[in-house]
DNA sequence: TAAATTCCCATATAATCCCATAAAATACCA
DNA sequence: TGGTATTTTATGGGATTATATGGGAATTTA
């Protein structure tokens, strides 16, 4: 599980140090690194294979000829890509992923069980604390 | 279970040693220990395994793009994590935990039963003077 | 060949392990 | 019961390991 939060940057070279425990949950599943551009929020996703597989196979089965399956598989796959983590825990982001999610040098690392999250900084705060006032 | 109280301090290396009482609970059941910010008030809760995974049972997973589920996973587990207690029955406590439940050098530990939680202290007797007030 | 990407190494900082000491609690025995 | 020995606990701090982060070298790409 991606549990807890943690804050990071991007350094000079556009990438990415993955916080150590998300690091040995990626490990210990031996599964390949998914990112994408959140359908709910303007952040990035980090899914495992396992996952990704699971959701494009429920669309599929469901309703081949569907248009808003079509678009479904169309809004998550045009932007997914697999992530390649270097020996140091790092990845390269790209342009497109940077501006969609408004990231500056200063990030926030977001664990939601079976993912996790990135975020610009303050935005990631803010979000947090909108989701712990909705169960107070 | 854990029960009665205990002052504590934070040391020179944000560390916290958990009372002996509650350490041999935590040995007893064998399971792992999580910490997060409470929803109620300005300290943290240390839960066992058992309870957060009942918790975590109650997510529906398989909908994806409810944003109510997001937030409850995003207000119970982007601050939840697994604590790791070295052999001396201490773990180190992250800035992010310290400032948010404004502990200082003196902590109250309050037993709860199944859970616990870390006070800083003058918050957590006061805690403890409104509860028994309520009840005379 | 220039730019971008990836690999690899260096360093500073942080986290963890381990030990030492002192205080407190408990056991033991005359 | 009083006093001593033993064990447990609290706490500080040194040594070791792990992590974060920058930057050079090598490789790939266009």
């Amino acid at each position: 599980m991606f549990l807890s939060s943690f804050s990071g940057i991007i350094d000079s070279k556009s990438r990415i140090a993955i916080p150590s425990s998300y690091r040995s949950t990626i490990k210990e599943t031996k599964e390949k690194v998914y990112l994408f551009k959140s359908l709910k929020y303007s952040c990035l996703e980090i899914h495992l294979a396992s996952k990704i597989n699971s959701l494009v196979k429920s669309f599929d089965e469901k309703d081949f000829f569907s248009k808003r399956n079509d678009h479904f598989k169309t809004a998550i796959l045009s932007d997914l890509e697999e992530i390649n983590i270097d020996n140091d825990g790092r990845f390269t982001l790209r342009d497109t992923h940077q501006s969609f999610s408004k990231l500056k040098k200063e990030i926030l690392f977001i664990g939601k069980g079976n993912h996790f999250e990135i975020w610009q900084k303050d935005l990631g705060e803010k979000h947090k604390l909108e989701s712990r006032k909705k169960f107070q």
